[in-house]
DNA sequence: TTATATGATTGTAT
DNA sequence: ATACAATCATATAA
């Protein structure tokens, strides 16, 4: 997609019209205008200065005019100049200029011109909304090119999500840019070529019978073809996007599992928290650089996590007690360490934070796991109870690590209370100030059904 | 190979 | 914006 190509094609059409005129031209000269009046009603005035009634040397003399009209392309630029002026000072041009113009309005030459206003072509909308979409065209978002790359390279360091997307983004911008630089180059370059032609029509039009309203024409040609040029331009640079989208895309959905590690991590978190699994943002940050996968490969996680637990607590039962057991085996040590520390505080005041705010880091999620395993009601209260009672059921789960499951395959241990039949966890947002006081000890197992 | 597991994307509702 | 649900496409187990 060059200039070139564009100016070609317009000077293609410029052509044919021309000839058009041409052949029209041909065929005043030879038909109309050899009859005695011209068609239209308008006679040629009587010739000056000429001293003939003889009407064939008037023809001849007409017909010289034509000729040398017809033929002043043919020849060198200085001899067409100097014949281009003759005619202009020959006296019958004006007359037979109007003749002329007169004429080719009857021809209806420029009925062709009035089906101008094209309608806007469904593809090229299409094209358009869709640049439009993809934020090639339209307003550049973050200023200049290298600000917007180097805002892409920041977001992408910055915020976890788009180290991956960096790259799409930069690539984005350089097609952008591509694009604005090549429609520019083409806006400026239909404007030269429009002014340009419309400097020689006009010029010509001195010689030739152009009326302002062909030349509107033919400036509705040039457009066009430009614009024919522009939608091609705005075709490729979809399908470039595309490409790098579709690429990219599959790059993405080239997913590798995570590792085993990084897994159990998540699993611990989701299962220490199955009455709650919404890790806050700092939290998923936190699990993020545990596992070194990004935030929002957290968020899926749990994302996933959470649907397809729901769909299937009892697929998960064992994966429920085996995460279970495990964070109560550490949980043992920390509560331990917590109940020495308690004790030496306190005993009527064990750990207020109830909301997960232990001053140990992992303290928070033990106790919600600790909630879970205990099979009781989950909040407030429960959460400052005797915490021996607590470290008792610790040790009853950890002695049976195999778990026991009721008829409808679930366990009776590790079921998340705060899942509820209706769909989700939703009701228990915030686990720390959330109080079921309508859900006693066992009557949370008999509302998860499917 | 098929079946299941799993990470990611998309569309929708709030 | 976030979560959910459905779905896609691949990874892995059978």
């Amino acid at each position: 997609m060059s200039f070139s190509i564009c100016v070609a094609q317009c000077t293609d059409s410029l052509a044919s019209s021309m000839d058009d005129q041409a052949r029209i031209m041909q065929s005043i000269g030879g038909v109309s205008l050899s009859g005695h009046s011209v068609q239209g009603g308008m006679a040629l005035p009587p010739p000056h200065g000429h001293d003939g009634s003889d009407g064939d040397g008037r023809k001849q003399d007409i017909g010289d005019i034509l000729h040398q009209i017809m033929t002043i392309t043919d020849q060198s630029l200085d001899e067409a100049q100097a014949k281009k002026h003759g005619l202009n000072c020959h006296r019958m041009k004006p007359a037979l200029f109007s003749v002329l113009c007169e004429i080719k309005e009857k021809t209806g030459l420029s009925i062709r011109g009035s089906q101008e206003e094209d309608p806007p072509d469904p593809q090229l909308m299409r094209l358009d909304n869709m640049l439009l979409a993809e934020g090639v065209a339209g307003p550049e978002k973050g200023g200049g090119s290298a600000a917007s790359a180097a805002a892409a390279a920041a977001a992408g360091g910055a915020a976890d999500s788009s180290i991956e997307h960096s790259d799409y983004r930069a690539k984005l911008t350089q097609i952008r840019q591509i694009y604005h630089t090549e429609l520019e180059k083409y806006e400026q370059a239909c404007n030269e070529f429009t002014t340009h032609v419309m400097n020689l029509l006009r010029e010509q039009s001195r010689t030739r019978p152009i009326s302002p309203k062909e030349i509107e024409r033919m400036v509705g040609i040039i457009h066009r073809k430009f614009s024919s040029i522009q939608m091609q331009l705005k075709q490729s640079t979809c399908e470039a996007v595309m490409i790098l989208r579709s690429r990219f895309l599959d790059a993405r959905r080239k997913r590798r599992n995570f590792s085993k590690q990084a897994t159990e991590i998540l699993n611990e978190y989701f299962y220490s928290h199955l009455s709650n699994p919404y890790p806050s943002e700092e939290a998923k940050e936190e699990l993020a650089k545990k596992c070194s996968i990004t935030v929002s490969q957290v968020s899926n996680w749990f994302g996933n996590k959470r649907i397809r637990y729901k769909k299937n607590i009892g697929k998960f039962q064992e994966e429920a007690n085996l995460y279970a057991a495990k964070t109560a085996v550490n949980a043992a040590h920390a509560v331990a360490a917590a109940v020495q520390n308690s004790q030496a505080n306190s005993p009527t005041t064990p750990n207020s934070g109830s909301s997960g705010s232990f001053n140990l880091p992992n303290s928070g999620d033990l106790f919600l796991s600790m909630q879970s395993l205990n099979g009781d009601s989950y909040q407030g209260a429960q959460v400052g109870a005797n915490v021996q009672s607590q470290v008792d059921t610790l040790r009853h789960v950890i002695s049976q690590t195999a778990g026991y499951n009721d008829a409808l395959g679930r366990n009776t241990m590790y079921s998340p209370h705060g899942l509820h039949a209706n769909g989700g966890w939703q009701n228990a947002r915030t686990p720390s100030s959330v109080i079921s006081p309508t859900e006693g000890p066992g009557s949370v197992y008999s509302d998860t059904s499917n």
